[in-house]
RNA sequence: GCCGGAGUGGCGGAACUGGUAGACGCGCUGGACUCAAAAUCCAGUGAGGCUUGCCUCGUGAGGGUUCAAAUCCCUCCUCCGGCACCA
């Protein structure tokens, strides 16, 4: 048969060799700096993948992240796009450093041999990189911007110190922002954070709350990402309430989201770090040993018993005048609202255990729909809308109108205030590590704080550090560092030794890929070219920290009118994990696979085209070894198709595009070409499904290898588009073995196919003939044909006959090019 | 507890706006080639039934809307992810 052209070895056709052909094209791009975009001129396209740290090596996650990105590289730039594609690494951090205490390397030796081994990685998976870009963030031609922001914030008053209780990490003995601790613990190294006084640097994150949330809200991004950031930046509407004291003319201002319950407070409670708890026990001492326990509880993070003492003290409910005992507990947090709370314990979870807890009164001011409640009848606290009842002048009023009611009348009494909280603190930035960005501040006996003037920059890190693990900042130690003089008066003065978080360097390292400016960080006319990035893709992990730091940045830089832009990144892709046998890889786990024993194995081509195939880019991936085969066995039998009937490559296609072909078989073959153009550009433009675009050119060589008349010129141009759609894919095959068949150019430079409309479809279809909506028949017809012919056509079908036999035909419904639905009793 | 997302063959996953459920791949079965094997090529493959061509069932469970539901609505179950004394 003529379709077994080529079996084995027996013919001589040269083998897939995947190790050459690869080496041969890397060797090519990196000489002739393939994906180099010098130019900033015509449509752009910048493509962004987050940068690896500076870990040992590359491992599937990476492969995933940058597979995806450089599809649409490789797509954009056969779109006639001046794709922007870049890469570098995030340098700085405490793996460095732990390194260095554990094998006795300097941190910067331990991180530049590993970027080089990641450099060597990623250019053997063969991404589309402009590797002229290369960002280090270590480099103090880096990190000095890092230094030269800080100061430019720092007078447009963005940055302040403040000495504040703050998450400290026994294990990595430095503090963290808020968005580091994941349910109490480090988010690097897992160790229970606790809060520590420390004096720290703040940027002021929380000025551009409101904004941040208005935009994320309009984003092109994952809803999951969204809910996030809304989450985490936690705008809540409320107001605040002042409640006179019994026996003093102080007041305690509480935050409630539900005025509306505000006869239902039966007494207040203060956080035991209230400036007010801390004069009541200067009063009464004997309260002392309780307050300073609860407040050691609340210096670890995660959920404790309640427990909480009477103060002796009372205060008035200032909606019915009752006096109401104040309480101190350890359930109320300082730093959220006004550090106290009306407790409503009718209507509020926390409140109900508590009072119960200490038999404090409990009374019902929302009666849910249902029940006419009753005290005891209460077995848990009602969070519910109802109408309002032991609420004087309310009474009878849905509680969601008293809520706006009973705000207006406490304004007119001046009793309270409209007010507006957020979750979202301050970002804190000071680490009390070596491997960092220096904070560019000087201390001074005579003028205080100040900061370094920029002509002093960069600060540099000093080399020659000793890393022990142990005491406090390694640099407080460095003698040399720590005394300088003040930029301001010239005496003796000293450094600031804590260095900055590694996320200010990843806030704006896609500002630099863009440009990398003399006397700027960037060069402006660049910036406002190239950006806002148009596709970021990266993990979900990052969904809050990096993400919500970069917004940020660009808002701050902005302000600060060196960008035009509000939002960094347009679209955004969270791709999932890799999974093997059940869970993330992981050392621990022992179920690493190592990409580069499967490049040695396999190739490039085929891991890219296997974590492509696998599963939709948002999807966890399950890693199988078997579907890896599967991909690799597609790669050779594009080879072998290719190898055995490729013709010389044509710069303009034409025959696919004629109207009429030969024959039949030749008019199918153009549509199957045309519809597999249309399918693999929309899901990798549309929809970012790179798994059915991979299964649809699998189905298209299906089709090629049966498709009897491989001699004629429409399939030589098949083959052609198919190399060319393959591309983005699995780049050094398709290189390969178009330029086997003729091809000069990169096939970068090619155009993506277009396909042409009137040959997506076939002039005969088979139409769906369903009775009461089951599958009955099928019936093959021209496409333009009209309903009362099938109508009359379909009932003519012994099939249609033995189901409709005896029956009353009530309707027919007809889908144009589809089916026909025959309704019967 | 609150907020997201998802449940489809032996497995990974298709089915985009309601219109042939299971594309493509893996695995398995049969055939061709071979002394044989591997590789390769071809064909089959949701379950059950029998008269082998068709019938019945089938997308986590139950109900509903519709000529027609994996897809829309309601109730419930399970899994994954995020947040969590945030007042």
């Amino acid at each position: 048969m003529s379709l077994n052209f080529y079996s084995g070895d027996k013919m001589n056709f040269p083998e897939y060799n995947a190790q050459e052909i690869e080496k041969k094209w890397q060797k090519h791009w990196e000489k002739e700096k393939t994906f180099a975009c010098s130019a900033f001129r015509g449509k752009k396209y910048y493509i962004l993948e987050m940068f690896p740290y500076t870990s040992g090596s590359i491992h599937i996650g990476h492969v995933r992240n940058y597979s995806i990105g450089d599809v649409v590289a490789h797509y954009k730039r056969m779109k006639g796009f001046n794709v922007l594609h870049p890469i570098g690494f995030d340098a700085f951090g405490l793996p460095a450093e732990n390194a260095a205490i554990d094998k006795g390397t300097h941190p910067k030796d331990w991180t530049y041999t590993n970027i080089k081994n990641l450099r060597r990685q990623l250019k053997r998976l063969g991404f589309s990189y402009d590797w002229d870009r290369e960002v280090i963030t270590c480099d103090k031609d880096y990190y000095r911007w890092n230094q030269w922001f800080f100061i430019k914030f720092y007078q447009k008053g963005l940055v302040y110190q403040k000495k504040a209780p703050a998450n400290w990490c026994p294990t990595c003995r430095t503090i963290l922002a808020n968005e580091q601790v994941i349910e109490g613990n480090c988010y690097r190294c897992g160790s229970p954070v606790v809060q520590k006084n420390l004096k720290q640097w703040f940027f002021k994150i929380t000025n551009y709350a409101d904004e941040l949330l208005e935009e994320i809200e309009k984003m092109d991004w994952p809803a999951a990402v969204k809910k996030m950031q809304i989450n985490w930046i936690g705008k809540s509407k409320g107001m605040q309430i002042n409640f006179e004291m019994v026996d003093s003319k102080d007041k305690i201002a509480v935050y409630t989201t539900r005025p509306d319950t505000v006869f239902g407070a039966t007494y207040l409670v203060l956080s035991p770090f209230h400036s007010l708890s801390e004069k009541i026990m200067e009063d009464d001492p004997s309260l002392k040993p309780e307050v300073e326990m609860m407040r050691k509880e609340q210096l670890i993070k995660g959920e404790v018993e309640k427990e909480g003492i009477f103060t002796g003290l009372w205060a008035v409910n200032p909606a019915n005048r009752e006096k109401i005992p104040i309480w101190i507990a350890n359930y109320v947090l300082m730093e959220y609202g006004t550090g106290a709370i009306m407790a409503v314990p009718a209507h509020d979870v926390r409140d109900f255990e508590f009072a119960v807890k200490y038999n404090l009164p409990i009374r019902v001011v929302v009666s849910p729909p249902e029940a006419g409640s009753k005290v005891d009848s209460l077995k848990e606290a009602y969070t519910g809308e109802g109408k309002m009842v032991n609420s004087g002048q309310f009474n009878g009023i849905p509680s969601q109108q008293a809520r706006e009611k009973m705000s207006e009348w406490m304004v007119l009494e001046g009793i309270g205030t409209p007010q507006v909280h957020y979750k979202l603190r301050d970002w804190c930035i000071s680490r009390q590590r070596y491997w960092g960005t220096p904070i560019p501040i000087i201390y001074c006996d005579n003028c205080g704080v100040v900061s370094v003037p920029e002509k002093d920059l960069p600060v540099e890190l000093p080399s020659d550090v000793r890393i022990t693990g142990k005491g406090g900042s390694p640099l407080e130690k460095v003698r040399s560092f720590v005394e300088c003089t003040c930029p301001r008066c010239g005496k003796k003065a000293m450094r600031e030794t804590d260095t900055m978080d590694t996320f200010v360097d990843s806030s704006w390292y896609f500002l630099r890929y863009a440009s990398k400016g003399n006397n700027l960080p960037f060069d402006i006319d660049r910036i406002d070219y190239w950006m806002p990035v148009d596709q970021y893709i990266g993990g979900i992990e990052h969904a809050i920290l990096h993400l919500l730091y970069s917004r940020f940045f660009t808002k701050a830089l902005r302000d600060i009118n060196l960008l035009k832009i509000n939002e960094p990144f347009t679209r955004l892709l969270t791709q999932g994990m890799v999974i093997k046998d059940g869970a993330k890889m992981s050392k621990s786990k022992g179920n690493v696979v190592d990409p580069e024993d499967i490049i040695k194995e396999y190739g490039a081509d085929t891991l890219r085209g296997f974590i492509l195939f696998a599963a939709p880019p948002e999807i966890d991936l399950d890693w199988k070894k078997e579907g890896l085969e599967g991909v690799n066995r597609f790669l050779k039998r594009v080879w072998r198709l290719v190898i055995a009937n490729g013709k010389s490559w044509k710069d303009k296609l034409e025959y696919i595009y004629e109207e009429e072909g030969k024959n039949e078989k030749e008019n199918e073959l153009k549509i199957m070409v045309n519809k597999t153009i249309e399918k693999v550009s929309q899901d990798i433009e549309q929809r970012f499904r790179f798994n059915t675009a991979l299964a649809s050119l699998m189905e298209f060589v299906n089709y090629l290898y049966l498709y009897p008349e491989k001699k004629s010129p429409v399939f030589g141009e098949s083959l052609q588009v198919l190399l060319l759609l393959l591309y983005p894919f699995t780049p050094h095959i398709a290189q390969e073995l178009a330029e086997r068949i003729g091809c000069k150019k990169d096939l970068c430079n090619c155009r993506w196919p277009e396909y042409k409309r009137s040959l997506l479809k076939s002039k005969k279809i088979t139409l769906i003939v369903q009775i009461n909506g089951k599958l009955r028949d099928r019936l093959t017809v021209f496409s333009k044909i009209k309903k009362e012919d099938i109508e009359r056509e379909v009932l003519k079908r012994e099939k249609v006959k033995k189901h409709i036999q005896g029956k009353n035909i009530k309707k027919m419904i007809y889908v144009p090019e589809k089916l026909i639905n025959i309704v019967v009793d």
